[in-house]
DNA sequence: GAAGTCCGATTGTCCGGACATAAGCATTGA
DNA sequence: TCAATGCTTATGTCCGGACAATCGGACTTC
């Protein structure tokens, strides 16, 4: 009795352009992707051997298994010895990434609109001084917005950064977000220090929300830091926990 | 006038062993690892070029790229094309990880206490039979526990797990974790789907975790996955803000 | 029939080399 | 003075091969 719905091994047509200047491997990895996405790769089906697909697209292993772990990295792929690669049968979207809440809510279709309520220069407190390790009392910039969906008001989000390193144009701020801002301005966003929690909101957070006092708020706070190091952005945001609440997916990495 | 305090180039005394079982790579990515926490690698300074390192190691650059490249995707590094390896100088520690409470609380010196309040087989909800991927009104295990720190409750904690996979002893389960317990059942842990949000207590959950009804809750719902991609468990814990805050370090990868 | 053993398949590790590409610096030129 | 050019240096990409470790199934043996 055959059971032909058992993990078959796929077999797709796959092409590499070498007068590309796109590296081998990223295309590779890129065709895969898009087949998993796709349902040309269905979840749990085997990938067949590296050595028989290298033969097969003219590359060698190595590049075959560059291509092939960029892909195990993200979660889409399992390599077992013996066995073979298989294709992780999962909802496995997107690992974690270090997004802004514009980007979040773009992404989500909604359009995001954004009232900037202060953008200011002002001295470091000391809070503010030890995230972004400047001297306490040192100049930093104090942006306030106000982040809308649908006209309702959704987070209120208060950020700090270095002076110099960024022009902060009001306009800017509320046509878009503070990210994309920064990657425009040539800063590589590196790493973040997050932290959730929640807590009650007093009388002017819940002025500014549109909630009555006491009701129950979602806090982040986050420190970002570029390549070098340097902390660039530090901001304590209030969420309205029935508009908002943080959604991601996980990574083992053993 | 010399500036020997900007980047140097450290030289630091290395070596691996070819008669251990240990991969070259990982032997080498470990020594470096424990370079930079211990401080002997400090933040900023150039890491030597490759190719001298692996002449010095007795190590082929493949190798030595392979150690290197662990440690740029854990965020310890950076590479520049034309310049060199850095180390980043920030406060990253550890990437997010898949961990428990338990765990966390474990490594934060707190010794976690846990009181198992429910320990059944139910028919599944249409919630979890979705969150699970198991038909509606089968079989899955409840765990209903309570997480005590210095004696005062933290987090309420409701697992479902299906059936078949793991024995759930009610004294292990207070001993220690539940991610503990399916890993030492063969189960490995691939990845998951978190969503974090807030909002007010009930009167039974106030009860439960000590505070009064309207309180603020920190809530969080995750389903996790093994490596084949099935769902191995499906929780939603309610934390106490003013005992517990999810912390975490994000990384960009571009 | 059950246990242990062997073997093929497949990934894991490692080598030594080659050329391309980008960044930084010094030199050169207008 | 300042911009363009070229050199140096380092990482980025890619190759083709070799052997080891592990998994799973088939085979053998008791």
């Amino acid at each position: 009795m055959p059971k032909p719905d058992v993990d078959p091994t796929v077999q797709l047509d796959l092409s590499v352009d070498r007068s590309s200047p796109v590296p081998l491997y990223f295309q590779l990895s890129q065709q895969l992707e898009a087949a998993i996405e796709h349902g040309t790769l269905t979840p749990g089906s085997l990938l067949g051997n590296e050595i028989e697909l290298a033969a097969r697209l003219g590359l060698s292993r190595p590049t075959v298994r560059q291509a092939i772990q960029s892909l195990v990295d993200k979660g889409l792929l399992v390599r077992r010895r013996g066995v073979g690669t298989q294709v992780v049968h999962s909802q496995v979207k997107r690992p974690l990434e270090l997004s802004s809440l514009y980007d979040d809510l773009e992404a989500a279709g909604q359009r995001p609109a954004t009232k900037v309520l202060v953008n200011t220069v002002v001295p470091a407190s000391a809070e503010v001084a030890a995230a972004l390790g400047v001297a306490e009392g040192s100049d930093v910039h104090r942006v306030e917005r106000l982040r809308l969906a649908h006209g309702e008001p959704m987070a209120y989000l208060c950020n700090f950064l270095p002076t110099g390193l960024i022009e902060l144009d009001t306009e800017q701020l509320e046509a878009t977000g503070l990210y994309r801002l920064m990657r425009a301005a040539g800063i590589t966003l590196h790493s973040a220090r997050q932290s959730i929690g929640a807590r009650a909101a007093t009388a002017a957070e819940a002025e500014r929300l549109g909630e009555s006092e006491g009701a129950p708020l979602l806090t982040m706070q986050r420190t970002t830091f570029d390549d070098t190091g340097r902390a660039v952005e530090y901001g304590t945001h209030t969420y309205r926990p029935t508009r908002y609440s943080f959604e991601f997916q996980l990574l083992v990495r053993p």
